[in-house]
DNA sequence: GGAGAGACCTGCGAGC
DNA sequence: TGCTCGCAGGTCTCTC
């Protein structure tokens, strides 16, 4: 499922692709991925029409693409955004317009030619958790760029009460202690709250949890500003990493545009190990193993002997 | 305002 | 063989 390297990785891929070009045709195959745009999927086919796509965009799991509507000035900066969000199984994919169409295909761009690029950008989504939807562009509140491949202090209105993510150098760690500092409640479900810190799920969280010895159950507002900073590195470097591979792919749900999927689940050492001995314990000869629990409605797995319950 | 639970959604595998 | 059920999980909404 596409995480922050998953989402950095489509994000390169469009910015490549599909900036510069324009929309010739938006055909909406099904009302529900575009279900956020709240005038309505006829009215996205018709705003898209002819727009001008500008760059590609990321916060977080959060893509966009600054677009420059057709009624508006050649020389006219982005004023809206295409949002994009892949959800559990969302795939931004370029293609031909040969190709055959996917069984699970919600949305098709039609784009203007490119002599060296296929023709069409198409969203495919088995789960429906993801979608695509318009949002204006405001300034952002700090000042800085909106996100990752943006040189651009503006940020879509749907996009700003997400937290900068692990993988941008504004994120400090002393902001994150703050904020941190002020919750009760357990570690991994606050760095899994994108209004945090963004980028981070499931996966990456436990591998994060796990390089820091930490037990997922640890209050935040327990960890000290020394411990916070070393979290974030484990963030930063297992991300890293993961970007590094292209990404993390258990299954043929997460692909980059050209439909090529990653290969760092061979490098996790916690997600999906269950049962397994634990990397940490077996270079210090101890018998400590993976194990599986469920928490928060979703699974999390710890080492049982470096990342134990904490005491309350 | 913070925290937790439930809903959304579909394909797959297990169990009967 | 075919049916039912649980599971996977990011984000939003609702309730407490």
């Amino acid at each position: 499922m596409p995480e922050l390297p998953e989402v950095e990785v489509v994000r390169r891929g469009l910015d490549s692709w599909v900036s510069g070009r324009v929309v010739e045709r938006a055909t909406v195959l099904d009302p529900r991925a575009v279900r956020r745009h709240g005038d309505g999927p006829r009215d996205l086919e018709l705003s898209l029409a002819g727009a001008s796509v500008l760059g590609a965009v990321r916060r977080g799991k959060f893509l966009w693409l600054p677009i420059r509507l057709a009624d508006e000035a050649p020389d006219a900066a982005a004023s809206v955004a295409l949002m994009a969000h892949l959800g559990m199984s969302g795939q931004l994919l370029i293609e031909g317009a040969s190709a055959p169409l996917e069984r699970h295909a919600r949305v098709i761009l039609d784009l203007s030619e490119r002599a060296d690029a296929p023709s069409q950008l198409r969203f495919v989504d088995q789960r429906l958790f993801g979608g695509l939807w318009l949002s204006p562009l405001e300034p952002t509140s700090d000042g800085l760029p909106g996100g990752t491949g943006s040189g651009d202090p503006s940020i879509p209105v749907d996009g700003a009460h997400v937290a900068r993510d692990v993988l941008d150098p504004a994120l400090e760690a002393g902001t994150l202690y703050a904020s941190l500092h002020r919750r009760s409640t357990a570690i991994k479900a606050a760095i899994l709250d994108q209004g945090v810190l963004s980028g981070v799920g499931n996966i990456y969280a436990d591998e994060a949890l796990w390089r820091a010895r930490l037990h997922y159950l640890t209050p935040a507002s327990r960890l000290s500003r020394a411990k916070v900073a070393e979290l974030l590195t484990h963030l930063r470097n297992v991300m890293t990493d993961a970007l590094a591979a292209g990404g993390t792919s258990f299954d043929s749900l997460y692909v980059n545009v050209n439909g090529a999927s990653g290969y760092f689940d061979r490098s996790l050492n916690a997600y999906g190990r269950e049962g397994e001995a634990c990397a940490h314990c077996v270079a210090a000869a101890r018998p400590g193993r993976i194990v599986r629990e469920k928490w928060g409605g979703r699974s999390s797995y710890r080492c049982t002997r470096c990342q134990r319950v904490p005491r309350v």
